[in-house]
DNA sequence: GCAGCATTGTTTGCGTACAAACGATGTGTT
DNA sequence: AACACATCGTTTGTACGCAAACAATGCTGC
């Protein structure tokens, strides 16, 4: 027993009502996880992740696009898509072609295998967003959908 | 004739009202985007990440503790709080010692500098919550918070 | 035409995030 | 004591996430 019981106030003590536990940023992250845990959980066999299923589906509902487009829509960073984009390349999900017009842009689309994939995945999206907020009542659900999406 | 104008609807539809960018994984995400950026900018010259500092202000409340716990109270997994504490340790914030009891453990505590630099920067934590929340009124941001803290 | 500026995609470097496997140590059971 | 099992911290490998710098290409104004 060389442990002190009384570890407990700081030589300086945090701002009044200050915990950690609380803040916006570690509760948001702390989401983040669980969000992330249950949708790899329950998205399917396929070794699919929480940004390269945004990319697929994104792809799947407009057709072509351009690398930094579909970044853009996804919100990722040209140098995070740009390694998404490869590692579903290499798993013939996304197929491209130079730009007629554009010989700096990469035409990105699915192929059949990857429309057939997100064909499949995308019925149990809606069971991952049911079960992160399962938590909720469905009125707190869409108060909680509303309030967040104000924050973006 | 193979070239089709209109590459609007794939083969198959999305599911009745399923919109990427209305799903919570995406919009948690984006507002951990949000706040990760707003962190950066707004706690101060010294270059600490959110994670880095939720661990500098743990152990600044709790004294010591040793690295998986510290890890647990964070919601860090032991892989990626070792990272976490390798780099505070390397910028010695953080020392540590073997425990007398358990010899796996490290006993991990702040130095001078690190209390000083935690003391610090605690000041600007609630500015951060705050620039996170703006966009909501303060009854807004009541709810929310105790919405997103069971989604935990 | 062309000079300046913007955009596209790439690379490097650093920092989470986590699964999986590992050696060392602690603990509880028999 | 010996065994099984849990816990502590580490390492490796994969995947975001972003800053910064870069070459190639496109665009706009003069």
């Amino acid at each position: 027993m060389n442990t002190k019981p009384e570890v407990k106030s700081p030589p300086t003590a945090l701002p009044e009502g200050y915990v950690l536990e609380d803040q916006v940023g570690h509760l948001i992250r702390r989401a983040h996880q669980r969000h992330t845990a249950l949708f790899l959980a329950m998205i399917g066999d396929a070794q699919v992740t929480t940004t390269q299923y945004a990319a697929l589906v994104k792809l799947y509902e407009m057709g072509e696009l351009s690398q930094n487009h579909l970044g853009r829509l996804t919100a990722m960073d040209p140098a995070t898509i740009q390694g998404v984009i490869r590692r579903l390349t290499a798993r013939k999900l996304i197929s491209h072609r130079p730009d007629k017009n554009d010989k700096r842009r990469r035409c990105l689309s699915l192929t059949p295998a990857g429309r057939e994939l997100v064909a499949r995945l995308v019925a149990n999206g809606p069971k991952v967003t049911q079960a992160t907020l399962d938590p909720l009542s469905p009125d707190e659900q869409r108060q909680f959908l509303a309030l967040l999406k104000r924050l973006t």
